[in-house]
RNA sequence: GCCCCCGUGGUGGAAUGGUAGACACCGGAGACUUAAAAUCUCCUGACCUUUUGGUCGUGCCGGUUCGAGUCCGGCCGGGGGCACCA
């Protein structure tokens, strides 16, 4: 025995090959873009992290989507932006900052440096160069700027809106502060409370962004249609009904209704706790200002109110019907009334609406139908009858339209016949409300205008900006430290010069993220944007995220590139800036728990100390039988957290880019297991082995070479179209599929090598690291991610025969193979012939033959 | 409550309306090894059947179609969002 067959084999060694094909990149500067207008330009962009401190293994995957994406397209050719920055402003670091006495800015810088030196070793394609965080002066001075352009054009204004109020810490809570209607902290009931805030004007654009869906050809169809619905047009009747007897200043309550086919089954009237009439009641009515406080009582959120129980006030005051001139409504405060959508007011036709309906049994207000689904009239009414608005039903109470009509042709003869009666007019209305910006928060970014005695609220100038937040603060009581600083508030006025009062909200963190694309094509630019980079850059070609921001986060981004092209600071081009966008699913992974035997509350176990046994879990120290819960969202508090450090540090950053893609579609949560993240780790490692065996492999070409390459032409076909259509799980399986092949493949070396180099390059988007180093050992000419991606050779697709299943009654019954040109009557004749065929025949004679050329037959008996 | 999505073997999943279960995990058998690990080969939806083969089968119920995991209607279960979490 040689001495050197006692040394181990070299082996798969991600731990040496990671770092250095790293560093070989970065010497290259690879990832470093800058305009070149020779090259067509890809924008690739995943929603960048807040920085938590802690990489997650959710962002493993976004990320790595993003750089398969952006990998693909520098081997296609394409001049690729790939960055990276922080959503940095935000409530964690205020929180962290109240438990541990720290500062939000401290906290997060702490948290950006941590997180990027985990982010690193993944290998991800980013430049690094434009890296920013929304905190820094430099990015929210520039978003100032906007907000100052903003306003000058009437696209910021302010109003009165509600908060959830906290009467204990005497502050403003988030919806997420709000726990069944107690603050999180003082456990106080929450109580709903009007401020004087600054809105977006969004709704002036909701018809533009309801149509330009349309053109928005590569976002998920979910998405649009979310959107379209959030948006939500109606097209309805707005009218008034006269108000008898009401509080001065009150002579009728204008209502709108998408149902003005119901009207003459009114049979009340409700308005908002906030609408004018019920504040003029309320002043004036202590029982009105008792109710309407009881309401106010509890979150803000749609969710709690919509969930609340229906409840209502009778103000004892009447209104009269328009057409139905005998017939008086009872006017009703109503807590499911919302003042921000239509007018504030309804009226209710219980037969129709459930809400209604409930309403109307609880008050005992009269159920009068005014279509049915019959002529039969006698039917007892159980529910409210909500058919489809496409449906046709019996009108017979209907005043406007034919007997028999459906509820859309009903709607449009309403509206008609109400506006030739002079009974209001038709208006479209849209559920869209003005985007509240003010945070009563410090971690954000300062709104710059000032208040003044003399001139009012005057915008900042602009040579002021950044409006800077102050270091100095503390967060030992609740509420904005803004609001108390000794100093900072205190400034000149821009317009008169006398002392005033900075604006202490800051702005919301949806704003921080509604142009951060846009900055990344000029991070360091002195405005805004720059023109150039901005034309050169924009749109973004593919954007990645959570389905978590299907709506709001992509909804505001619309807005804003609208309003940033109204004020000059994007082209034209960009007012949809993301031309094509995929929404991603979560990682997930079990849940271990057992249960307290004192308390019988639950304890959750880490992974580690859990073994797996005939398919039950069980503590590995105890031996006690562990509940697992598959597939949940990862979470601190259930211990369930998979920090892709360790992974990187066991496995290597290729097999946990590899995993997170290989076993679920992108678009779908995907569970993380060990064993399936070991399984990735063993793949690569028999690649790795595969490509040094062919490397010392000296084999003459053999017949077997055709198959082979015959097999890396589909390979290239597939794991392309994977890539290419975000099928990467499916990519993957191809990559296993063509090594399989390659692994048992006769052919001579030549051959091989060229399979194996081709298999190194379609895997250099997944496994960028074990591509580079088996392109090199395979002696390919400089890095792989700079040579042209593999090319399908159509003639190598080819296949003499093709294999058709027979089917007989839609049921698979015998398969025939076929020459690839082979006729209709050929195919036909072969297929009857089978054994199989014959027998179900039975000697009978087909009905019918039906034969997809290259797909199927099937044969009706 | 409202809007949107998802549901396929023991598990993750594949499948332009055209052979359901590709690819992988787990499990089983074998090779190699003194042994183990690693590696390699084969088997692996359920039920019936000696082989051959047959029946059932994509959450549930119904429909369209020569043909449905895929399209339509209704239900059940899980997830996302609901405007101050990011």
């Amino acid at each position: 025995m040689s001495l050197e067959s006692l040394i181990p084999m070299s082996s798969y060694a991600p731990s040496e090959i990671e770092p250095k094909w790293q560093a070989a990149w970065a010497d290259a500067g690879t990832f470093a873009s800058e305009r070149d207008e020779s090259k067509p330009k890809y924008y690739v962009l995943e929603m960048f992290p807040y920085p938590s401190g802690r990489l997650h293994i959710g962002h493993v995957r976004n990320y790595t989507m993003g750089d398969v994406v952006a990998r693909y397209k520098m081997s296609t050719g394409h001049n690729v932006l790939h960055p990276m920055g922080w959503d940095a402003f935000g409530m964690p670091a205020e929180n962290a900052a109240m438990a541990t006495g720290g500062h939000p800015s401290d906290y997060t810088y702490n948290n950006i440096a941590e997180m990027k030196t985990q982010m690193k070793p993944l290998g991800w394609s980013l430049d690094w160069n434009r890296e920013f965080a929304t905190c820094d002066p430099a990015y929210y001075g520039q978003q100032q700027a906007l907000f100052l352009d903003f306003l000058e054009k009437g696209l910021v204004y302010r109003k009165n809106a509600v908060v959830n109020w906290d009467p204990v810490d005497m502050t403003v809570l988030a919806n997420e502060q709000v726990e069944d209607g107690k603050g999180w902290r003082s456990g106080a009931e929450v109580e709903r409370r009007e401020l004087t805030q600054w809105f977006f004007k969004i709704s002036d654009h909701s018809e533009e962004l309801l149509e330009a869906l349309d053109g928005l050809d590569n976002w998920p169809a979910k998405v649009k249609l979310m959107q379209a619905n959030w948006i939500g047009k109606s097209r309805g009747l707005q009218f008034s009904f006269s108000l008898i007897d009401g509080p001065s200043g009150h002579d009728r309550v204008e209502v709108y209704t998408t149902r003005p086919d119901t009207l003459l089954g009114a049979s009340f009237v409700g308005i908002s706790p906030d609408h004018p009439l019920a504040k003029q009641l309320e002043a004036d009515n202590p029982d009105v200002a008792a109710f309407c406080a009881d309401v106010r009582k509890g979150g803000t959120t749609e969710e709690a109110l919509e969930k609340a129980e229906k409840r209502g006030f009778d103000t004892g005051l009447r209104v009269r019907h328009p057409f139905d001139t005998a017939a008086e409504l009872p006017v009703y405060i109503a807590n499911f009334i919302l003042m921000d959508y239509g007018t504030g007011a309804i009226f209710g036709c219980p037969a129709h609406d459930q809400r209604d309906f409930d309403f109307a049994t609880k008050y005992d207000l009269p159920i009068i139908p005014t279509f049915l689904p019959s002529e039969d009239a006698s039917t007892e009414f159980t529910a409210a009858y909500v058919p489809m608005k496409s449906e046709k039903v019996y009108y017979c109470k209907g005043f406007a339209g034919d007997d028999w009509q459906t509820g859309d042709a009903a709607v449009d003869a309403a509206i008609a016949f109400c506006e030739e009666n002079g009974v209001g007019h038709g208006v479209t209305k849209f559920r869209l409300r003005d985007w509240g910006l003010s945070r009563q928060r410090y971690w954000g970014c300062p709104i710059p205008v000032v208040h003044c005695d003399a001139c009012g609220v005057v915008p900042e100038k602009k040579e002021n900006l950044p409006i800077e937040l102050p270091y100095d603060v503390s967060f030992d009581v609740p509420g904005n430290p803004l609001d108390r600083h000794p100093t900072w508030r205190d400034c000149a006025c821009p317009s008169c010069g006398a002392a005033a009062r900075r604006e202490t909200d800051t702005m919301d963190t949806f704003v921080d993220s509604s142009w951060y694309f846009a900055r990344f094509t000029a991070p360091g630019a002195t405005t805004p944007t720059s023109a150039e980079d901005a034309a050169y850059w924009m749109n973004v070609d593919q954007y990645i995220g959570g389905i978590e921001h299907a709506i709001l986060h992509l909804l505001y981004s619309r807005f804003f590139a609208r309003a940033m092209h109204m004020t000059g600071h994007l082209p034209e081009t960009a007012k949809e800036p993301f031309d094509a966008l995929f929404t991603q699913g979560m990682v997930t992974h079990a849940i271990y728990t057992t249960k307290n035997p004192q308390d019988g509350r639950p304890v959750y176990h880490y992974p580690e100390e859990v073994e797996l046994r005939d398919g039950k879990a069980f503590l590995k120290e105890a031996g006690t039988e562990v509940t697992v819960i598959p597939s949940a969202k990862m979470s601190k508090s259930k211990n369930n957290v998979v920090d892709p450090t360790r992974i990187v540090a066991e496995f290597g950053a290729d097999t946990a880019r590899w995993f997170v893609l290989s076993d679920s579609p992108p678009e779908r949560d995907v569970e993380w297991t060990a064993a399936g993240a070991e399984a990735a780790h063993k793949h690569l490692g028999r690649v790795w082995r595969i490509a040094s065996d062919i490397a010392e492999d000296t084999s003459s070409a053999s017949d077997a070479d055709e198959a082979l390459l015959k097999e890396m032409h589909r390979a290239i076909r597939d794991v392309t179209g994977g890539i290419d259509s975000f099928g990467f799980n499916a990519a993957i399986a191809k990559l296993y599929a063509f090594t399989n092949a390659l692994s048992k493949s006769k052919a001579g070396s030549a051959a091989k090598r060229t399979a194996a180099m081709t298999l190194a390059q379609l895997m250099a988007p997944m496994t960028p690291h074990l591509a580079e180093e088996i392109w090199a050992l395979l002696g390919g000419q400089g890095l792989v991610i700079d040579a042209p991606w593999p090319q399908v050779d159509e003639a190598m697709l080819v296949d003499a025969t093709v294999t058709l299943p027979i089917q007989v009654n839609g049921k698979r019954k015998a398969e025939i193979v076929v020459g690839a040109d082979a006729s209709k009557d050929e195919i036909e004749a072969l297929a009857l012939s089978q054994d199989a065929v014959q027998r179900m025949l039975d000697g009978g004679v087909p009905k019918k033959i039906i034969v997809v050329p290259g797909r199927i037959v099937n044969i009706v008996i």
